[in-house]
DNA sequence: AGGCGACGGTGATATTGTCACCAAGCCGCT
DNA sequence: AGCGGCTTGGTGACAATATCACCGTCGCCT
């Protein structure tokens, strides 16, 4: 897949930028493979590049003092780590780890050529805004649903956006838990109460979704 | 007080900007004084412009589907509200109010004004940045906080960050309960508990914090 | 004085989190 | 095959927090 030439035209959002811009983000940057399970970036090891990422997706989760994880957001293939960058090359103490999930394909760029690109193209800055605007919004909701959505609802959500083509959450509880930043505990017992419904099917180390529907139904925000 | 006047050269963080961006930011700027409770933005509401706070609080909060209220964050004199208005300037759907905790003055900076400065000073550029790191850095402690953090430690800890001069905090159980995105029968039955442990004493509408040490032990991080 | 709305208190119950275990499956080893 | 250790998931008891449905008090307004 030679995707490493002209990156840039098959990334949305960036494919409205200057030619010359274009050119520049091109010749400066540095296509990078990564293996399932790198740690991209985290407190003691801040990226040198931003990222623009071409395939795969990157998680981004924090663990706190207390020893307990959650899953913050995730970066797709398309999409770039503007905030987390942002973020690292500002400022020091910072606690929230980014860990590829897949095998991931992404265009490095240095800071200063990020530096320079805000400050010569519009474009530019208008898509680092926008990125940073959808990141925060979704910051802003993920509060919300912390603090006020009930942890059926959530997890009947969590286990729809993670299900494969088959409807199958290959995962474990635990993992599940750090999802939502709960117990495991909690998780197990709330899987037992849609099994029981028969909304999935279990097996150790995945979930079987088997009324779509009804979870569906329950995680568009209702009893 | 004629802070009106070369306002910039007292922001701090904007003092090392290049004189001639100084200027511009000066004279393109507007001071506008806003009373106690105005909404400054919100979801049917965007800002024209970006506000530098010069004296006063701004409060950002968030209203859910569901009705429950939490507080995101404050701005106060000498903080911009880069986050907040990036995020309306790019990006509709957004469900957070800010709103003036006091009487509050501010420079206005109109968003092409803002959008020049970026492309044209670098020590801007660092500004933001930076504005945005230490915003994002707060919401990602909010979050682990919100999911981790007991409710005994979270309240205490608002206490103090809330006194005044005197050790009083002038507000009632249900701000606090929004402040802390829970329920007001929850902080009532927590402040009686601290009021038992004669640490506090309460009046309508105030709360005296009478042992401050206790106070502050609790709130950072124990048992 | 009477009424209204904001403020705070209370008990009952549901939900979620924590702790201390245990049992079954899995994997590698000999 | 059999042993041992790790991961995964299950369970009960209990604590913390949320929700619901009230009630009384206070301050303010007319």
């Amino acid at each position: 897949m030679s995707i490493d030439t002209d990156w840039v035209e098959r990334f949305p959002g960036l494919s409205r930028l200057e030619p010359p811009i274009k050119k520049l983000l091109q010749s400066r940057s540095v296509i990078v493979n990564v293996p399932n399970g790198t740690t991209l970036f985290g407190p003691g090891n801040s990226p040198e590049n931003m990222l623009f990422l071409l395939d795969g997706t990157v998680r981004v989760q924090q663990v706190s003092e207390t020893g307990h994880e959650i899953v913050l957001y995730r970066i797709h293939a398309g999409q770039s780590c503007v905030l987390t960058t942002a973020c690292l090359l500002a400022y020091e103490d910072y606690a929230a780890d980014g860990i590829a999930e897949t095998t991931v394909q992404a265009a490095a760029v240095p800071r200063d050529v990020f530096d320079d690109l805000v400050a010569q193209s519009k474009s530019f800055r208008d898509f680092v805004f926008a990125a940073f605007a959808k990141r925060i919004t979704d910051l802003f909701r993920m509060i919300d649903e912390v603090a006020f959505q009930r942890l059926d609802v959530r997890l009947a959500d969590k286990l729809v956006s993670l299900a494969d083509d088959e409807n199958t959450v290959k995962t474990t509880h635990q993992k599940l838990s750090v999802e939502l930043g709960t117990a495991r505990e909690v998780v197990s017992r709330q899987l037992q109460e849609f099994q029981r419904r028969g909304w999935i099917e279990q097996a150790r180390g995945s979930v079987n979704l088997l009324d779509m529907t009804q979870l569906k139904k329950l995680a568009n925000h209702n009893t």
